[in-house]
RNA sequence: GCGGGUGUAGCUCAGAUGGUUAGAGUGCCGGCCUGUCACGCCGGAGGUCGCGGGUUCAAGUCCCGUCACUCGCGCCA
């Protein structure tokens, strides 16, 4: 079975921590260290219980928590008493009416105790708490609430299936890494909050109920009672609205934006809802976006990257969407793998080798990805990544190995050593290094590169660790191949600019033209994506009559935003980052539900709240709605009537 | 919509090649225990081997179907 990494390499030790668990968080947490109440009558509390050190000895006090763990030596008994803000031991002996309260109680029940702090001797003392210097003697406990046998235990990091997790989310998010991670996302958020704000932008919120847009992914959509027949969506993005407000004269807009898209999820994407940091700018070009944005993003990784190393601000690397397909074979390189493929079409050019001789002259491409210093490794080992290739759907993965300055494997063996060698030498591998051969069609065989070289990385071994390689990828075609409609159509949003202009979109050919578009990559994960946009009706018109629409579409579809750049619209431009996806690389996990208080499950379910549920009647009536089941295919009736009975 | 993986006690998992009464750890229940911090010791309960069908003298194990969870592809302007 698959597991989802719970516990981040180098995560917030939350309760366990002789840190306090929310400091260096950028969280204000005023009330886990001091003194709550200063008398003894309030009903829960006088400290936290993460507040109680040596410095509180001999007073008498007052916890509330959970019972984390019971440890019952007969005479006398621990329990490891728990809240937001740490644990505290509380000792009941034989003396104690808490004692017998104690034992009769399971773990995660809340209680209050009442006692006095005592330190603990030296040999009782535990170093990895931070209040492991005292323990709470407990004169009197009260049970504020039982707990039931648990479905799954909150104390441990025991993995536990998914489903159940979801069913009772209350208790995961107890448990100390998921809590952690909640508190840690928060942080995030809230660092990008001041550092947007610091820079002059103003965060705006904007309608959740919009209408649905026409372009993009599946819309959630929200039937209205008052006009029949009639739905608004749930926004995708407020790519409109932030426009308009651009329009609307205010300059710098922000907002923690929650997006709604009903598409099938990943491990990387959430179904139905997530957020992003959406920003627009006003009289921009997009170098400008970019250095806006580099420190607002390297600052947040600095601060929650635990000392990992993050591209410093200024030294995001741009790279044009071309050449990242080249030498990566993807639009979301990851920068911490050093391998770069190479395109080594031409050596097959007329080369009489069969195969690749075929692929080349029907237009292919072969690409290279170096497997360095595999002289050592089996033949196994080439082997496994061809079958890879073809379980992965390509015709497969050639290879060539060097040991010592002999090549072996297939390819080395159509071709010839002489010309492999001075193949190597032309692209600088060595006498014990191995290659890898993606050959197809320039797509096919690019993306087919792309996974080798992460595979091949990550094989031997050669990803740099604690690190966040920034990059960005510009230069994205504004037009693509649609192949099932044979037509043309955008490559991304229709709202971004052309490069070059009308004149572009008159006199070059399509496919050629690029965009003023781009993407935040960050370690192999898309981070970010934006574009200085279109705001020339013009400009609008003359590419929607590239993909087929007319200017009555672009009225209809986009009406609104139409209208806007009829009355004076600043050139502008923004982007949109997925804050799922950072706070998931800062906690190092590879599941958004790790970083998620109520995620849906992978159907689009929500287990703890039993969403989706069947609407009322009068619900549906009002909306002027009835529910068609769909219809099941008719099963084969084979089941227990036609069946003889059994004979024996 | 498609493909891969997984499904055995509440949970984590073991059960080669089909063969007696399906095991361990943990949790749960009961008992013992005055310094533990994953406390320890003794005992006990707990199973439709996801579900349905098939092959076989015999199925947790093999075959077909189906469901659930998950990862990926399609999808995600």
């Amino acid at each position: 079975m698959s597991v989802a990494v719970r516990a981040a390499p180098g995560a917030r030790q939350h309760w366990k921590s002789r840190r306090h668990s929310t400091r260096g968080l950028g969280l204000p947490n005023p009330i886990h260290r001091e003194k709550l109440h200063e008398t003894m009558t309030h009903p829960y509390r006088t400290h936290t219980c993460g507040a109680l050190t040596a410095a509180e000895v001999g007073q008498t006090v007052k916890l509330s928590g959970w019972v984390h763990r019971k440890r019952d030596h007969g005479g006398v008994l621990f329990v490891d008493l728990r809240d937001h803000y740490g644990m505290t031991q509380i000792v009941a002996d034989s003396d104690s009416p808490a004692l017998a309260l104690f034992e009769g109680l399971r773990t995660e029940s809340v209680v209050t105790i009442e006692g006095e702090v005592k330190a603990r001797n030296a040999a009782t003392v535990n170093p990895n708490l931070p209040t492991g210097e005292i323990e709470v003697f407990a004169r009197s406990a009260e049970v504020l609430s039982r707990a039931e046998e648990l479905p799954l235990p909150v104390a441990g990091e025991q993995e536990y299936p998914e489903d159940i997790r979801l069913k009772y989310r209350f208790l995961d998010l107890r448990r100390e890494t998921l809590h952690a991670n909640i508190m840690t996302r928060t942080a995030i958020i809230r660092e990008t909050r001041r550092k947007m704000e610091d820079i002059g932008f103003t965060e705006f919120s904007t309608p959740i109920l919009t209408a649905s847009s026409p372009e993009g992914a599946r819309d959630f959509l929200v039937p209205s009672r008052i006009h029949p027949g009639k739905f608004f969506a749930l926004p995708q993005a407020p790519q409109q609205y932030k426009q308009l407000l651009m329009v609307a004269g205010f300059d710098r807009y922000f907002q923690i934006a929650p997006c709604f898209r009903d598409e099938d999820p990943r491990a990387d994407r959430l179904p139905g809802e997530f957020y992003q940091l959406d920003l627009e700018m006003s009289f921009v070009t997009q170098e400008e976006i970019w250095e806006t944005m580099e420190p607002v993003m390297a600052g947040i990784f600095e601060k929650f990257a635990n000392g990992k190393t993050v591209t410093p601000a200024g030294e995001f690397p741009r790279i044009p969407y071309a050449k990242a397909m080249l030498d990566y074979g993807s639009d979301k390189p990851d920068l911490r793998n050093p391998l770069i493929i190479r395109d080594v079409t031409d050596e097959f050019k007329g080369s009489g080798f069969g195969l690749f001789d075929k692929i080349v002259g029907s237009g292919g491409v072969v690409r290279l990805i170096p497997a360095p210093n595999t002289a050592g490794l089996s033949r196994k080992f080439f082997d496994e990544m061809n079958e890879w290739a073809r379980s992965e759907g390509h015709a497969g993965l050639g290879y060539a190995t060097r040991k010592g300055g002999e090549f072996g494997g297939p390819i080395a063996k159509n071709h010839g050593p002489e010309k492999m060698a001075a193949l190597f030498d032309a692209l600088g591998l060595g006498p014990d290094d191995g290659a890898f051969f993606a050959a197809g069609k320039e797509e096919q065989a690019a993306k087919l590169a792309g996974a080798a070289r992460t595979r091949v990385g990550e094989q031997l071994d050669l990803i740099e660790k604690d690190a966040f390689r920034f990059c960005w990828i510009v230069d994205f075609p504004f037009f693509e191949w649609d192949e099932d409609n044979k037509k043309l159509d955008f490559a991304h949003n229709p709202f971004s600019m052309p490069q070059g202009g009308l004149e572009a979109l008159e006199t070059q050919e399509p496919l050629s033209i690029k965009a003023y578009q781009y993407d935040m990559v960050c370690n192999g994960y898309e981070l970010a994506s934006g574009s200085i946009r279109n705001q020339h009706p013009d400009l609008m018109v003359a590419a929607f009559e590239k993909v087929g629409l007319s200017k009555a579409d672009v009225e209809e579809r986009f009406g609104g935003m139409y209208r806007a750049f009829q009355y004076g619209a600043p050139p502008h431009g923004g982007m949109a980052a997925g804050v799922d996806r950072m706070v998931m690389l800062l906690c190092g996990v590879q599941n958004l539900r790790e970083i998620t208080l109520f995620p849906m499950n992978q159907r689009a379910e929500d287990l703890l709240m039993g969403a989706p549920s069947p609407a009322e009647t009068k619900q549906l009536r009002e909306l002027h709605m009835r529910v068609v089941e769909p219809v099941k295919p008719a099963t084969s009736d084979t089941s227990g009537n036609v069946v003889a009975p059994n004979a024996g």
